[in-house]
DNA sequence: TATGAATGAGGCTTCATTCAT
DNA sequence: TATGAATGAAGCCTCATTCAT
């Protein structure tokens, strides 16, 4: 648990970075991105318009920075009740579960957030490489969902082949397959194609495993 | 060989409508769907530009017209290729190598047109139902992917378990993986990435080979 | 007296770039270029903000256009001045006097509209070159000022070494004289320079002559 | 040599005056007087924003400021050379010769300095009066270029009529003639001008001499 | 004295859309 | 059917200026 010390200055300057981006991403998923001006987005975070531009190109800029917090923020909390899960019952996992578990949680958490998901749109692997989330005053340092897969295999004792190759896949299938289907029940409703999905990951997992 | 036959006038409208759609690519993939103007499509196909709402809604409607236009195409090639190959060679294809050879005609098109790459983005399953393509004075009737997919397997005597995602699911995992790894290089480069996407797609295609 | 039929459409263009010119320069002269903006030169010309820039590029755009205008009237009006004035007076001017009296009727129109004075600036040598005034539905064909001159020359049968250094340097010296003088008083007040500027005047003027 | 001591912080103010003089004439000549903004100015002075305004009023202020700086070191530089010259030469100057040396040395500069020359614009005759240069530490007196002048015209036993206005048309005229001619060569060359602005000078000059 | 984060008014400009021809 | 001049709403973004530190 590190934790960073600011001065005063440096505080009132995280807090008007992280009103911004929290208004920005209530209007982003409530009117859109291109019906969200700036104007709007300042004025909600009650800072002017032009400390917008104090800490952010323009609105792109903004919308960029968001979805990596935000599909960072999917990941932390996938891994977190994962965690949570494995530590309250006695039932063993296999890796291929584990995988499972994480889809799960994902994908349940997006069909219940459409503005989310319609916000992150196919975008869910930049949460695997991302910035930071947002910044506080004193702030835990967060794991990376790569290194928490590693260390989960170290433990279970078993390798992947073409680890980071297959953690993109099955990432970017997860998330371009859910965006059609729950979006649109494209080309089956979400819960006849979620045994499918599982199907297909277990197929990859199962044979990445040395 | 359905053909038909239009009249001059029709021919004219036709002419126009085509113009305009060739004008909007030419531009949404130089200069990108959000720096083109109603003015310059106009401009470029030489019509007024009230007359762009003759045949169109506005920008999207257009950018939509094209990414169903141009995926399909996209299709109709790879069929056509496929055809022609097998009717080449003495080889025996089995179901599985079919699809390689499908994706890998699209996937190897993609990262030689990176503008239609980044134009089409992660919308390629538009291809799969589309509407029909640009239209002409004489136009064979296309086939869809799907029909020519089924009627393939017919004759291969093979039969896939939960067809319409299997298709759907195979389209978009190539499609999403190949935009970050050809436009990134993320996380590996293309030439690396291709064999194992090419395995995936065999696992799931082999999985639901009844 | 050339005359040019335009159709309504044109004449409609025409009058609207008219009155754009007009509002511009009763703000400019008023105001001040600096504190004019875009908006109200429109809104004076009931038109559109955006028929603006159909018809000019930017405020610096319809200002040196609008240079070029007035510093060619002035011309205009003093050479029709000393043209009345040489018909109506039995004397006979000497080629010296004429430059005076052109050079006195300048001085005496910018010493009363300030104004127009300071909107010029320093730049009254522009209506030597520039492009014809306003224009209209039919319009009289405008003379050179230099044109002008040549035929007065020569009908006085006198040439000038030097021609066109010697009006150019004779109307920068008029206006930047004047500029000065006219607007500060400096170094000396505008009654006193005159006799002065006029006797420059004559020196140059006779000097050239062969 | 009037010298004036001052103290450490008065040094410090005066350093950070004329470091912001000088990040601002960088400016000016390079991107324009239009497109510099005070804070560049005071980044490039290494000063904050609001220490600029500790000195001047906003950025007219010191635009205008730097015009009599470099107006007024122009004739410094002027008047040291013809002052060189004549100390190192046999050759006895007359007053005509004098104007038309002082008048040389300036256009050479300004022809040699374009930036310059576009920065001055039409306001060489700002130096005549301005007040003093870049302040430092130990300074010399400098010397007014009309006492200068007029002490020159003593030691050579010659008076001039209407000293004030000679000297100001003059001025005048190599400035706004200088203007056109060497940025656009307009309405001849900058070399076949000089001879005719020097003829236009002696005419001055000589029928000031009483 | 010096700073620079914050402001927000307001200029600029674009561009989709209309409608008279 | 086709046009393109005209519109003006709308958004972007800058930047001079202030003021708490």
């Amino acid at each position: 648990m590190k934790k960073i010390k600011m001065n005063k200055i440096d505080l009132n300057k995280e807090k008007k970075k992280n009103d911004l981006l929290s208004s920005a991403y209530e209007l982003f998923t409530t009117v859109g991105v291109e019906n969200t001006t700036i104007t709007q987005i300042a004025r909600k975070a009650n800072v002017g318009k032009g400390t917008f531009y104090l800490y952010f190109q323009d609105k792109y800029d903004i919308r960029n920075a968001l979805i990596s917090i935000k599909t960072n923020e999917i990941f932390q909390e996938a891994m977190k009740s994962l965690n949570d899960y494995c530590s309250h019952t006695s039932e063993k996992l296999s890796v291929s579960d584990k995988f499972i578990y994480i889809t799960d949680y994902i994908i349940t958490k997006l069909s219940k957030d459409i503005a989310l998901l319609k916000y992150i749109s196919k975008n869910l692997s930049w949460g695997l490489y991302s910035t930071p989330a947002f910044q506080s005053d004193e702030k835990e340092e967060l794991i990376d969902f790569k290194t928490f897969t590693m260390s989960m295999l170290e433990k279970d004792g078993v390798s992947l082949k073409n680890f980071d190759m297959t953690i993109f896949t099955i990432v970017e299938l997860i998330n371009s397959t859910c965006y059609n289907v729950i979006l649109n029940g494209d080309p089956i409703t979400f819960s006849d194609y979620k045994p499918y999905l599982f199907r297909c990951i277990r197929l990859i997992i199962n044979d990445s495993i040395a």
